[in-house]
DNA sequence: GAGAGTTATGGAACGTCGTTCCATATACTT
DNA sequence: AAGTATATGGAACGACGTTCCATAACTCTC
């Protein structure tokens, strides 16, 4: 069972967990969730379902697989960038651009909480959050508000996308949509849904996420450092 | 089309679309996200499969009714308590335990992004973020911090829940194994993640939680109220 | 009260999915 | 060359969401 360098045996265009999972992350981003079947996969790859299994567990280890390198490779881009502020915020930005270029990603993230996806965006945020100074019984606080909020962010996005899909919607008469729902609330039961509805129609996801962002930030009061 | 008075028309024991929903709402508590199948539902309401789509469009449709229904009762259990911070906090520790009772709605809102069960929470919240003389501009993001955090959180504890009962685990050998995962990764990628793992075993989600909402609560700047 | 028309029901059937099974092929070991 | 572990891919299984349709239950009109 142990995994030893198989590298260049076999022949040339075998199958392999890693072509499995690229194979599956364009699938994704094609056609959404619903794209990715085992049917849809192996007549990519050109084999039979039945050769996947043998590289993946089930369809779920899939997803996790394919969300995972995603964020890995997001991760490993924003490295390090300057301050811990800075640097959690470039991390949020790209993971919101990452979610953003792969709308399954948020659901995906979700699903598999305490995963190694989510961990690798924890301990990411962690090591920020400590070189910030905080007091280490907070620390868990507060990564674990910004993991949360971005999660949340991600899978509302998700879910967002994921209907203009089904409904064949573009961007922009999606979010008209959802603006004219809300508006047509009762206005004594719903006076702030109404009231935010109109400014839905032109906003920028992007920025209101960063602002939520600098937001939770603004609130961390660190011993090392009082500035952003 | 108009739906006009029906009461105690049709047999006593007829469906109805509130019928099916609170028979859904057992289903899901009972055998998680996969127990809701419309087979299963049949079985129980003693009809079949088609019946049920007379009242109901699909499961998509379904699933975000009983999400609903659980997100209002508790919503209005919870109307006004205090000051809006505490109203926001009782609210957040409503959405806590509606979703700790009920384990699926934390996925379920998260896939009604835009919909009624979100704007209800949003409203709620948002009516007590003008109540503490925000400014306007600020006020929805703060907002959308706090519900995306609830939302985070929910969507992780329904991840994990459903994890736990796939697995047949429960909660506090769930927690072990949680644990024992973060432990055995790489001790230089991983310092963070590490540090926390043993806190995971005997910590209170519900405390973490909560704190989480203070640290945001805390955060707010508003005209009206420097108190808790 | 009898017939027409709407509303509601429930069982059968369709197509698709995740997954399993197994006969077979390929590569490595001795 | 023989034998064994690794890997493949097509067929089949059972369950699912959904659609279809014959029929029942109720309402309305005369």
């Amino acid at each position: 069972m142990v995994k030893k360098a198989r590298s260049s045996q076999r022949r040339e265009d075998s199958l392999s967990r890693d072509r499995i999972i690229e194979a599956s992350i364009e699938l994704l981003d094609e056609s959404g969730e619903d794209g990715l079947t085992f049917r849809a996969l192996s007549e990519r790859l050109a084999t039979g379902p039945g050769a996947i299994y043998w590289h993946i567990a089930n369809k779920s280890d899939l997803l996790v697989a394919a969300c995972d390198a995603i964020v890995a490779r997001m991760v490993d881009a924003h490295a390090i960038s300057g301050s811990p502020k800075a640097t959690i915020r470039a991390l949020a930005l790209g993971m919101f651009d990452a979610m953003e270029a792969h709308a399954w990603v948020g659901t995906a993230l979700i699903r598999a909480a305490g995963q190694l996806p989510t961990v690798r965006v924890l301990e990411c945020i962690g090591q920020q959050v400590r070189a910030l100074g905080v007091a280490a019984d907070t620390q868990w606080t507060i990564v674990s508000v910004l993991l949360n909020y971005i999660l949340g962010v991600g899978g509302q996005n998700a879910a967002n996308a994921q209907f203009a899909r089904t409904h064949g919607l573009d961007r922009s008469s999606f979010l008209d949509a959802v603006a004219t729902d809300w508006s047509a609330l009762d206005a004594s039961d719903y006076p702030f849904a109404r009231s935010v509805a109109g400014a839905m129609r032109d906003h920028d996801d992007r920025v209101d996420y960063l602002a939520g962002i600098d937001l939770i930030l603004a609130g961390i009061k660190g011993t090392r450092t009082g500035r952003t």
